[in-house]
DNA sequence: AATTAGCACTCTCGTTGCGAGAGTGCTAAT
DNA sequence: ATTAGCACTCTCGCAACGAGAGTGCTAATT
């Protein structure tokens, strides 16, 4: 299987692409050269169609009708012939703006970030919150709200809060927890889950429950999928034609709504690549059954070392790789900014 | 139009109603007395279903097709024939262990709750977070963090807490930040909004801006959909045959998506109804657009005056409204539960 | 040697024309 | 009041068919 493309299949290659991507139809070699008023005939161009074909870049539906790009095609296309795209200017300092109004508000900026995603690539959007690598206690509250109800607040390396309420056995008071709270502050600070546990044992029992659950939560912070999951555009993708036989529509929005199928999805792509990089995922890679007809454009971003998320849209292997990529480029270096700011910043 | 139906009458709509929510299909006189045996012929089945159709219980989709109900038959059917029904037990013991082993989460709670509701319903689910209708100061902590970053926790009545990071203007010791909460923890205690922002202006620039995000966020969590927006199995609306033509199921999900439209449907409906009962929104009753060929079935949770929410479910108006009820009614009630245990436990 | 014109062939898609099947509405008999 | 009987209607699936679009091949052209 040859691999050299002359210039004029690449060119070729492209338009069908091209074409194919803006109107969802098979084309043919005669819509295709009076289309975009090719110099040359379509006889020759259907004779690079068969190389084409032959190469596995395109194939057709049926004999007899035009040509539609294969997977292959499309990876070609993306890493050979598409060429580095970049947001319009004036797009980026809208999006900017918009992220500039939100304040200093994580949770808002994962709700904008799957928001402009989601509407600027006109696909599903999902975002990760950034989460730390390694978790390293940073600081303990605990505040006690009803009765045996005490509310524990956990600060880690990273900006990573969480909350928790729990039941204590027997009532105690504010000060007790405040002392309670204050020693393990002291005797953890800065440390990861394994030197907490590795800590001689405290006497006190409720210090030791109390770690247990900070150890729990450290834990659970640095799974892939740690936090909340923001998501948006679902709708976006029924509306695109491929989807039409709905089957493979609810296959492709399962996967963003079942945790465990995402989590290996990202486990195994943006997890093992470069942070940085944007990785694009064209029809599931024969790996992903649910994705077929689907592409996936991912990018990791966060400050390395201090704290990570993933970002990343889904719709139809028919998409705008252009202009997809670009954006969730351009969004993974916003979010890498403001988060590297928030933790930097003094 | 009459609204007197006979006995037989309301048997066959019952009937033509649960035949047509298994199979999907209209239903006609012939099929309709084999299937369910009954002691009377085709040909008088059909003289009742011309006055079914006559008082717009029933509709044909064309001359010469089956029935099917009309937005008032299954109106009708949920208010008078319905009957009351239940969740099996040991599907309910089922569920109330899965929210035993959950914790006192609430998170996890929501979560589970979304969950159990679109399986049990197959049906797309919702569930909003419980908050209090009047928010009450009950506790501040200002916990430094990054040079001049500060998260700042804030735990009102009804165990809502929210947290919020901000950007000071110049370095703050944790010495200060401590003084600062315990000033306004004092003051605040137990006041609402409006109280706080009666208090008397502090000298303290820092304290005062505190206190104006304070009752900011106070104002938000007492909005209608305050909190995170928890939704599952919204791959199940696609799987019904009714939404083969797409562009119902999208704006049905849109629905669910967008915010705007949710918390105006909220706002409408349970909002203005009393706790504890379930409401049903059959076919968008006129109001909503998106809801065409779907039902909504609603219910509020939680310990009145102190912490509610909503949840519920979408799914195609042909639904079996028996289980779903009864599902919604125990996760309200469950959840009802739950919340108020957790708020009153001492 | 590469390109192109010409042409026969193939395959889809929309239309049309039935016949079967299911269901209705009406009338007359029970 | 109910039912049997019957003519009528409408959908649906299937086959036939022509138009349209596209291909692949061959021979001519550059």
């Amino acid at each position: 299987m040859e691999t050299n493309l002359s210039e004029r299949q690449k060119l070729i290659l492209a338009l069908v692409i091209r074409d194919y991507i803006e109107t969802a139809q098979p084309v043919g070699s005669v819509s295709l050269v009076k289309r975009y008023k090719l110099d040359f005939s379509s006889a020759t161009v259907r004779n690079d169609m068969v190389a084409l074909t032959e190469m596995g870049f395109l194939r057709q539906p049926h004999t007899s009708a035009g040509r539609v790009p294969t997977e292959e095609g499309y990876r070609y296309f993306v890493r050979q012939l598409m060429g580095h795209t970049d947001l319009p200017a004036p797009t980026k300092r809208t999006i900017i703006h918009q992220f500039y109004q939100a304040g200093a508000d994580v949770d808002r900026w994962m709700h904008l970030a799957a928001s402009v995603l989601a509407h600027q690539a006109q696909a599903a959007s999902l975002v990760t919150a950034p989460h730390p690598e390694r978790a390293i206690f940073k600081h303990l509250e605990l505040i006690g709200t009803h009765g045996r109800q005490v509310l524990m607040v956990l600060v880690l390396s990273g900006g990573d809060v969480s909350q928790q309420m729990l039941n204590l056995a027997e009532p105690v008071s504010q000060e007790q927890l405040s002392a309670v709270a204050q020693k393990i502050n002291q005797n953890c600070a800065g440390l990861t889950e394994a030197g907490i546990e590795r800590l001689k044992q405290p006497t006190d029992a409720l210090e030791q429950d109390i770690l247990k659950l900070v150890v729990n939560e450290m834990r659970r912070s640095t799974r892939v999928v740690a936090g909340e999951l923001y998501r948006d555009g679902l709708t976006h993708v029924l509306a695109e034609p491929e989807f039409g036989e709905m089957e493979l529509a609810r296959r492709a929005l399962r996967l963003l709504e079942e945790r465990p199928l995402l989590e290996d999805l990202l486990t195994r792509t943006v997890l093992a690549s470069e942070p940085g990089g944007v990785q694009v995922l064209i029809g599931g890679e024969g790996t992903w059954e649910e994705l077929r007809e689907c592409s996936v454009v991912l990018a990791r971003y966060g400050a390395p070392g201090l704290a990570t998320g993933t970002l990343g849209v889904l719709g139809p292997m028919r998409m705008p790789y252009g202009r997809t990529i670009s954006t969730v480029r351009f969004m993974a270096g916003l979010l890498s900014d403001l988060v590297e700011d928030m933790l930097t910043e003094g």
